[in-house]
DNA sequence: CCTCGATCATTCGCCTACGAACAGTCTTGT
DNA sequence: ACAAGACTGTTCGTAGGCGAATGATCGAGG
């Protein structure tokens, strides 16, 4: 029933019964990467006119809630790491919905400032936030969307 | 408290009440981004032996369990579009766990095939995914986590 | 038989995601 | 005062995700 597994084998024992009765798609990980392609589909479809991402949108929030903020802490407020921080903020400068400004206190941090066109979109794209959520869980009873929301808050 | 909206205002009535409620971090496209990460990271954390993907693993399940399959189709089972698939039957076959074939009836479709070591590794993962669900539910109680993948199963 | 519409794989462009490495800059402890 | 350590932003490489366009091939209907 177990593997030999000499010095190179990579097969540290290998349950033929779990191998079998294996199925992705009950999966929980692989439930939640569906539910995220299903979830951006709608939101491209409910925001179209913006031409802004999920991700844009989030950050934008923050900015439109907190006022300028430093690059990292934005994107650690709304789980973007660093790296792709640095080219959502890009993006969003060169499409002048944000503008980058220096922090005179701290010579390391890159203040971003939503600009008045970008107050504009965000204001109108929180205002059709209700419909993205409402449509992503409509296949759901008011209950159910709930609960949902409960649990899957708790997985992080 | 509807605005004129001129020819190029992109103010399609906002409703300010919405917008001073609105929250990102309680919306579900929001938390399923969140939940996706925190998955994602749980998945590499256990299979970092293998270095294979959540996406590479999803693929190589569907090949071990049905054999022979067109790049397309096993995209579509999986949730991979044909864009997407292409680049990772690529990495796939470079790091030699598949091997393409062409179908001896359809000159279009391109057959992927698990090689022998491709079968060793699919299986030994598939054999530690009960852990990936595990530690990505752990938040949960049994009874949690069962409603959870029931709701979010629905969603799709 | 032959054309038209569907399907397949590929390519391009843009975006998110993140590990790893790096150079400035700041802070803290000695 | 200064060295050590922490933090900020940047860059590179790899990977998924998808819209849009393309060329090859297939299948169905006329």
């Amino acid at each position: 029933m177990n593997a030999p597994h000499r010095h190179e084998a990579p097969t540290p024992e290998i349950d033929a019964e779990a191998v079998r009765t294996y199925r992705v798609e009950e999966q929980i990980g692989y439930l939640i990467r569906r539910a995220h392609q299903r979830a951006s589909a709608i939101f491209e479809t409910v925001m179209r006119d913006f031409s802004v991402t999920p991700v844009q949108f989030a950050v934008m929030t923050k900015l439109h809630d907190l006022g300028p903020t430093s690059q990292n802490q934005v994107g650690r407020l709304v789980g973007v790491d660093p790296a792709t921080m640095f080219g959502v903020a890009r993006r969003l400068t060169t499409r002048g919905l944000v503008r980058p400004t220096a922090d005179e206190a701290d010579a390391r941090l890159v203040l971003l400032t939503l600009t008045a066109e970008g107050i504009q979109v965000i204001e109108a794209m929180k205002s059709r936030g209700a419909e993205v959520t409402a449509r992503t869980l409509e296949p759901l009873s008011p209950d159910e969307a709930a609960e949902l929301v409960r649990l899957i808050a708790r997985l992080g």
